[in-house]
DNA sequence: CAATCTATGTCATACTACTGACATGAGTCA
DNA sequence: TGACTCATGTCAGTAGTATGACATAGATTG
């Protein structure tokens, strides 16, 4: 077929399985999220908010993994929607925190709802050993991609 | 704080957890993939054709988890650049067989060099069995996320 | 103090991938 | 044979996210 060490062998890529799990996990949460009217990101800041309250734009952005410029888009619709507060000036720096209001708690509250089947039907067929070596194995590979070394 | 079983605990969560290390994988790739002027899908498919030669569109766009119709699109872009081909009209059906020219080949091989190195990255903090663990549990998961059942 | 660096919020723009829709070919079955 | 189902290729429109750029606030450093 093809010279050794050429091309990178799909079928036993831990890479190429970690996107496959991924766009599974990701298809799932759409899936979910779909007859709520709500995005992963969209979910995902208002997780953050309700466990976090106060966050600001890059740390949503961060915690959702996307750009700040993605989420200062999402948070002007969940502005305009009624999901989040943000006061009109900053109270120091430029920093603007955010707040869940009821509307946004209630609509939180069924989304999470949803989600959290999905990580059942994911976590289920795994023992209680092998979810402790995937948050594991799964850290350690972050490390790794981003260039640190110790486990801090 | 807030009632149990209202909100998911991100910081424990295997979803969340996975979410983060696709996207540090996705970045280094892009990372890696940029001065060649090459997106993942891009590298994806290549690669997927160097393994598979003759695969079709439909085909490709579920080894790269992408839509046919996005798909569609990146190979009118790949046909533009000479680094696949397609017959004018489908010898069987309307499955049009997708071939490497030599030109996406060698793209292809500088590709996989820079892939390949995050790949190592990525395993350099896993032991040999926690490697083998890694691709049993991802595998786990992606069934249960599909609503498979046993291991085939 | 001034200069520099870093982080933030924001706007404009471009790209990637998606959904919706349609036509067509192959297989199944009554 | 005809009706049905399924998969495919493709076009058009839309949505989500990214990149590039700018101004500004705080921290750092000489």
């Amino acid at each position: 077929m093809s010279q050794d060490g050429e091309i990178i062998h799909l079928d036993t890529s831990l890479g190429y399985r970690l996107k496959e799990a991924s766009t599974a996990l990701r298809q799932a949460m759409e899936e979910a999220l779909r007859p709520l009217g709500m995005t992963i990101t969209h979910y995902s800041c208002l997780e953050l908010l309700a466990q976090r309250p106060g966050l600001s734009n890059s740390e949503l952005a961060r915690g959702s993994f996307v750009t700040r410029q993605s989420m200062n888009v999402l948070l002007h619709t969940l502005e305009r929607e009624g999901h989040v507060t943000r006061p009109d000036e900053a109270p120091v720096g430029k920093v603007l925190p955010t707040s869940l209001t009821p509307l946004g708690r209630r609509a939180l509250e069924r989304a999470s709802a949803a989600v959290r089947g999905v990580e059942l039907r994911m976590l289920d067929g795994l023992t209680e050993t092998e979810r402790g070596d995937a948050m594991r194995i799964l850290e350690s590979m972050i490390r790794s991609l981003r260039g640190e070394s110790a486990p801090r």
